[in-house]
DNA sequence: TGTACATCAGTGAACGCGCGTTCACTGATGTAC
DNA sequence: TGTACATCAGTGAACGCGCGTTCACTGATGTAC
């Protein structure tokens, strides 16, 4: 049946949320559309009504997530004067690794997508140039770069890869090895504690 | 029809480096059995008399991938009198984010593999503690170590995630944005460059 | 060494299943009068 | 404001397809004599 335009607005919204969370869990090609409808609330039959493709949705849920991951830094700097450093111990916790919380995409889903063609490599490219871009203006300190120089941009991308690099190591190697996991994630958050001490 | 033992363990074999190839290609959801079995010149209905399952060849072929990108950094690094720096720049190399050569199955599968149960996980963890031991044992400027200490064993981790790491976001980026991509690589490169330049 | 035959590696058809996508249909919405 | 009706968001069955796995069969291997 028919429903208020307003309604399937909402609709909308309840799919990207849903897609992004089961993305997140299960990877791209884990999660289907008909689960993913369901976990909304509808059922699959509606979903060409909302998105040209899974690939179109796909896109726009990792672009969502992208910008929750980001939000959430910038949320949890502004809570300790402007620190970055607290929000990437948050992103090399325990619970980033197990997907408690808010969970980044580039970690979960960058190798999956790096493998398509399409818009959802071109979201995760734009997603990693603003966490980059995020990351850069952000000084040891809790000061803002005024304008970018070579050190923070250096810095920005040596930090991406450890937090992603190490979410992916500590992920692969929970189940079989916890300790070995644990073991990478407090190395690197302590390598960041050294990187982000301000000068 | 039958064929001999020695034939039948080279057709396991031909399995074995097909699955390798295709899983790190596509994922381990993207290579099947069946065009796995006619890259080695099979059939698939043959492949359960060689393997328990699906899974089971996964896991094999994840272990023998993580061999031979362990054993190409042992042997750079032998060419240049145990220094361990030029087999790091290769790996952070715009070819072995292209595909081309050995490539390791940290960055490319780990996400992917965190997400099951069983035999394959297992062979993630044994390969990135295999990997993550190699690297402690390298100290810079070429020599190994006797015993290995703190400083070893933190600078392994930080290495083997700003490898995996770089190798994800430069492979994510790659097609949509190919000069943040290459700039990723040789900043990283400069990074390890300097984590591992002799004291 | 030669022969007869049990073994078993590999073949190809078939299975059940879940996927992304399509479509005829339903009935509430929202507009034209 | 009230009514008649065109619109269209959502439903659920159906599609073609490829997947992992199974199985009856084939015929070369390799062994027993």
């Amino acid at each position: 049946m028919k429903v208020s335009k307003l309604q399937a607005a909402a609709h909308r919204d309840a799919m990207l949320d849903a897609a992004a969370r089961l993305y997140l869990e299960r990877g791209l090609v884990g999660a289907g559309v008909a689960e993913i409808s369901a976990e909304a609330g509808l059922t699959h039959g509606g979903f060409y009504g909302h998105f040209a493709s899974k690939q179109a949705l796909a896109a726009e849920a990792c672009t969502r997530a992208f910008q929750r991951s980001l939000q959430r830094m910038i949320d949890e700097a502004g809570k300790h004067h402007g620190d970055l450093l607290p929000a990437l111990r948050t992103y090399l916790s325990a619970d980033h690794r197990d997907g408690i919380g808010t969970v980044c995409p580039a970690p979960a889903l960058s190798a999956e997508a790096a493998r398509l063609a399409g818009p959802v490599p071109e979201a995760f490219a734009g997603g990693i140039a603003g966490l980059l871009q995020q990351l850069a203006w952000k000084r040891p300190g809790g000061a803002d770069a005024g304008e970018l120089d070579e050190t923070d941009k250096q810095r920005a991308v040596e930090t991406l890869a450890t937090l992603v690099g190490g979410i992916v190591l500590a992920r692969a190697t929970a189940e079989a090895m916890p300790a070995l996991s644990d073991e990478i994630l407090e190395r690197l958050r302590a390598r960041l504690a050294q990187d982000w001490r301000p000068a």
